[in-house]
DNA sequence: GCGAGACGTCGAAGCGCTTCGACGGAGAGG
DNA sequence: CCTCTCCGTCGAAGCGCTTCGACGTCTCGC
């Protein structure tokens, strides 16, 4: 193995001139930093990651918390894992993958023992009890999706008030009156970080302001709820034209009830969905919709670590704005 | 930050007492040791990751690269990282993240900077860069699916010539005596590192043993190729009761295909694929069907390292026996 | 023309841990 | 009873890097 001592004498130069080339923290001469790096491409140094993290208390690494839990899309949350990965190179960081199940004691043991320098969780509960752990934590942290209170905390995640809003808003301007939101199961709005809760406030709040007759449908993840939920509401609003669908699974399902029920979409019934692009583009009837946008949600989180790391000061809340792709789904109302 | 000598002057041991009680290198009697752990314990005591890297050159860090190519099902490499987590964290190690954008550049400087002990390599093509690479490295290495050739290197997948077989002699047992084989997109045969070439070795040569009249046909993974491999199928032979599936996306749009040709599965059809479980299970008709049993063979994967971390010899070779599950799209040949 | 900085480099002191050789004491074997 | 071993522990020497203070050499402003 070729040490840093090897090519300061190859250079004719001190360890520590090496050393303060490569981190450029003090100010080398042009000419010495040619040398030592033609000293270093010849010998095929690379630092020590252990020496370099001892002796500096930096290992420039972060450690990632994917999450296992039942009803989470895998795709997206393997989006994120990826889009961390690469941001974190450009920060010449490397990531730490640890499952959720790993739970407390996973973040305090490469916490405590300096694997990582800084930590990413995934996917908290409202009131997890991770979230006192790392406000406790020397190292800092920051989450995706939001927790009941994110005092003292960074959380990212995107704007689902926002994106709630936004289906309403795009329905209002095509002069749907009637809307429905068809949401996660009931156990979502119990159990998750409120963005389910954010979404409905949104839709909500955009159809009085608009002027919508408007109603929320909480639905299983399972074909049979998705056409329960399609009678009741053709039953209860027979006004329908327009319904925002916050449920992966069942998006196409429910499309097919209506269709089912003999309503024509977007014919008879426009739909729009928060759900992976991939999803809404190979449904049978393209859907407009908003997805996650995984990938800035990751680079943001690491730009939100890095900031931190850097000694700076982050938000609590940094919330992304929903975009909104418009597909065959959604017309005008007839 | 407590550190070994705080917990040695606390327990009344020296630093090495210490270390040898945690390590268990040395032979430590059983008082000092319990003293020893009630000291680490008191004090909250975790060694310094760095530290014990660059004294003991072991990271106790495994790097995992996952694919990103297209066409690769993204919930099956989830379930290999999660199980390679899982198993390492068994051994005491953790997991890495790489992605295969990084590519050789990425597996070379984990490895050089002693960041990880180990590599795990998911979906190498055929002729990869990184064998020669991996060949070269000082460090072990296991392959998850397999190269041209493994020669001085490890690898582990699922037995794809045993599950063709499978899928045929299931078949056959159910009295099937002309049966095709539906592949992935004949990019697959050239690209992939063999897996769909051993599949079709098994399936034909079991069909041969079997006296069954079989063929195979390559397919594009859209349901409009499903639609035409079903109509070629069904013209070119027109006694064919039985189909084995390698094809992830298409496996619906295909049963949907024979059924719009007026063939009932598994009343005139039986079908039979390689595919996630899950995929299987909620089809239309839910699919008799071998797995990739990617938690086994992430595990399997780690085992092997772990072996060769310890100085140990593994074989070039571990292929895991395929299990068919029986579900509801095959019957007896009516 | 001279002091004050700034620049570029060096040497040495760690960072916290593992490991090697050594050593006293106890038990075993002759 | 004496030596030989083995057991349990200690001290010291690193592992390879970063960083701090120091020092000589320029450059610049007045």
């Amino acid at each position: 193995m070729v040490k840093i001592t090897d090519v300061a004498r190859h250079a004719g130069v001190s360890p520590s001139t090496v050393s303060y080339a490569l981190s450029g923290k003090r100010p080398i001469s042009e000419e010495t930093r040619r040398r030592i790096e033609a000293s270093i491409r010849q010998l095929g140094y690379s630092p020590h990651a252990g020496a370099r993290a001892l002796a500096s208390s930096r290992s420039n690494v972060l450690a990632l918390v994917i999450p296992l839990r039942a009803g989470i899309h895998v795709p997206v949350v393997m989006q994120f894992a990826v889009s961390v990965v690469t941001s974190a190179r450009q920060y010449d960081h490397d990531v730490l993958l640890l499952t959720q199940e790993e739970g407390e004691a996973g973040l305090r043991r490469v916490a405590d023992t300096a694997l990582v320098d800084a930590l990413i969780v995934m996917d908290l509960q409202l009131h997890d009890p991770r979230l006192q752990l790392l406000r406790a934590l020397d190292r800092p942290s920051v989450l995706i999706g939001f927790p009941q209170s994110p005092d003292g905390l960074t959380c990212i995640d995107l704007d689902f008030r926002a994106a709630g809003e936004l289906c309403v808003e795009h329905l209002a301007g095509l002069g749907h009156r009637v809307i429905g939101l068809v949401g996660s199961p009931p156990e979502v709005y119990v159990r998750e970080t409120g963005f389910a809760q954010r979404l409905v406030q949104g839709f909500t709040a955009a159809a009085d302001r608009n002027g919508l007759s408007s109603s929320v449908h909480p639905c299983e993840s399972t074909p049979a709820a998705a056409r329960q939920v399609a009678e009741q509401l053709l039953r209860e609003r027979p006004a329908l034209t327009g319904v925002v669908v916050h449920n992966e699974p069942i998006l196409e399902p429910l499309i097919d009830a209506f269709e089912g029920l003999g309503l024509q979409v977007p014919g008879d019934l426009s739909v729009t969905a928060i759900c992976p692009d991939e999803l809404a583009e190979r449904a049978r009837v393209p859907v407009t919709s908003i997805a996650i946008p995984a990938a800035e949600v990751g680079a943001g989180a690491v730009d939100l670590l890095m900031k931190k790391l850097g000694g700076g000061t982050a938000p609590e809340v940094t919330l992304l704005s929903p975009r909104l792709t418009v597909r065959a789904s959604t017309m005008p109302r007839p």
